[in-house]
DNA sequence: AGCCTACAATAAATCGTTTCACCAGACGTT
DNA sequence: AACGTCTGGTGAAACGATTTATTGTAGGCT
């Protein structure tokens, strides 16, 4: 017994009694075929159960209908759905999507950029795992790629990326108004450029809050040590705002197991609002980041350059919102840990953050 | 201007002055080829940076090195490490994944089965939406296809699942021995085999424990109000139990709208257990699922099949883990809710647990 | 020398499509 | 009737790889 075969576009030409050119004017839809022929192919195509060769059919027409889609790490519920987001869309232009999560990995992220090149992708897009990104793109790939969330060393890539520094200026504001003195800003590595940019915008936005950063890496557990030591060291920060999901996972864990609660002990915000910050109580006040939005323009804008639009890159800055919440209030009447009410939401005008 | 293309086999071969079959021979390391020459293709095949096309490979060797992932929805945190095991585990062997998301909806589901056909993948992974996924998948598709998680109403697929029934029923039992006298049971939908397996597992278990069980459906405004007005009704329930990820993020947010803490008020546990149940405080006790193992399975057992070994559909369970929280603590020294301390893990033995 | 074997390299067929050039016939015009 | 002009349909050539059959060459053996 040999494999059963799918059925191919001669199968279908000969049950049909047409030739396999039919079949394929048929099937794509060009003008210039009579009714019943149209019809008595179609049915042939039920029949049989017959799709068509989607890797034939890029071979002769020249025409990809796939985009590459390239993450850091697919566990990131960041991450994951700008992934749903971008597949929805891209399916709905018929296209679909090889997606990949480089862990993380620099190597890991070059070996499969360069592994996807065999799709023969019409497109990329891509969240780099770091600024050198651009050494890692395989040379003479001919495909556009619009990267998003993240800005490469070099520049002369189209890009989507949100207004990192203003909104962690922002936060940064909110916390010099609430009364901290000081404040200790955590981030998993200030070489990706996200944490880099809400690092500088925590810095360029305030005066009188003293300020200290401290690195931690992404899982690595000589970081989470030296995060540790300093938050049982003498020196307690008024506060602590991290610039990463990781790291405010590690942050929050970490508080935790030694005992420090926001905001009684010491305030806590966070970059990357995620689902469980609301659930704490008190809730955790953190920047929201507009990731469908993000995966919308990304793909817009690479489906453009798909068609062919010519012209310089580009690059477009989303502004966030961000969430008010429990964890970096002053205020007494908050301090209890009562249930967390929804805190508040302030959108940023002009980049600009409106004073408590 | 035209489009540049990417090198082909041909570019290659004429670079290094041997003919594609040769090229051909040395990428695929086929024996019989001369070292000089392997180095001059090698060569060629830097220069020009030539990778080979993956999907003309497949036309004509009808070796398919691409597996299909179908998920009911990506950004579900326990979905997503799956897809990101799997993707690891099927590089090393030298496969690519082609990921796609139904947004748990059987008609999204059936649309893109029907399209992942078209890529001809060599096997298929799928986590079904529903039930009746059996009716959804095309006719006449050939490759073999290994269902997680969830069963199907018609048996004949391989299937890689967890013990859902045993684990729901530990947690019953734990209930019980803590010494509540009933327990509100909450899920999503029965019509999904895990959600109904649990609930079968929960009423199986516990005889003094009083268990109803309420349907609160996905993203259903509906079902959430139903959960609302049971909760603030008088007869509050000694417990909740609730049974699947989207539901306990509902089902705890209500608590908090309401004003009810766990244990406090009531007890509370959950299946699933995510990142945030033991950060807030005090921690949930929840049934921690094996996904890693789950996705480990499911590609050894796809990769046998593809290889091509026959026999029977297999089923496998995988046992589950559950943590015991300060959510369903019922002595007083945990009420204050102090941080939480990890808890205790329990491994189920036998399928059986032994109480507190 | 003559013959056989083993090895290296190649030419050509093939996979399932799309596309291009062509063809037969119907139709309209003078 | 002779001549263009559509119209609906087909055969065959690509696309970029792998595989099979074939060729040429060198070496070993009688």
């Amino acid at each position: 017994m040999s494999k059963p075969r799918s059925p191919s576009i001669k199968m279908v030409a000969d049950r049909a009694g047409v030739s396999v050119a039919t079949v394929s004017n048929v099937l794509n839809g060009k003008p210039s075929v009579s009714p019943d022929f149209a019809l008595r192919v179609q049915d042939a195509v039920r029949e049989l159960g017959y799709v068509v060769d989607i890797g034939a059919s890029r071979l002769r027409s020249q025409k990809s209908q796939l985009a590459g889609v390239v993450v850091p790490d697919l566990t990131n519920p960041m991450f994951a759905s700008f992934v749903s987001t971008l597949e929805h869309l891209a399916r709905v232009d018929g296209f679909d999507l090889v997606v990949v999560s480089a862990r993380n990995n620099p190597e890991e992220e070059a070996d499969r950029l360069r592994n996807i090149r065999s799709w023969r992708p019409a497109g990329l897009i891509v969240i780099p795992c770091d600024g050198s990104f651009a050494e890692r793109l395989p040379g003479g790939f001919s495909a556009p790629v619009v990267l998003a969330d993240r800005i490469p060393d070099k520049p002369g890539f189209d890009l989507i990326a949100v207004d990192n520094s203003a909104a962690a200026g922002a936060i940064a504001t909110h916390l010099e108004n609430q009364g901290y003195k000081d404040c200790l800003v955590v981030g998993s590595w200030l070489s990706i450029s996200n944490v880099r940019e809400r690092w500088e915008g925590v810095r360029g936005a305030v005066k009188r809050l003293g300020v200290e950063v401290l690195e931690i890496g992404i899982d690595d557990p000589e970081g989470a040590d030296r995060l540790e030591r300093r938050l049982r060291g003498r020196q307690l920060p008024g506060a602590l705002f991290v610039l990463d999901h990781g790291s405010s996972l590690l942050a929050y864990r970490t508080m935790a197991e030694i005992g420090l609660s926001a905001p009684r002990d010491i305030g806590f915000a966070s970059f990357d609002d995620m689902e469980w910050m609301r659930l704490v109580a008190p809730g955790i006040t953190a920047v929201r980041q507009p990731v469908e939005d993000m995966a919308e323009q990304a793909w817009a804008l690479l489906l453009r350059r798909i068609r062919g639009s010519a012209g310089d890159p580009v690059t477009r800055r989303l502004r966030c919102a961000i969430e008010i919440r429990g964890s970096t209030s002053r205020s007494p009447h908050q301090e209890a840990g009562e249930a967390p009410k929804g805190g508040m939401t302030c959108t940023l005008q002009e980049g600009r953050y409106s004073p408590d």
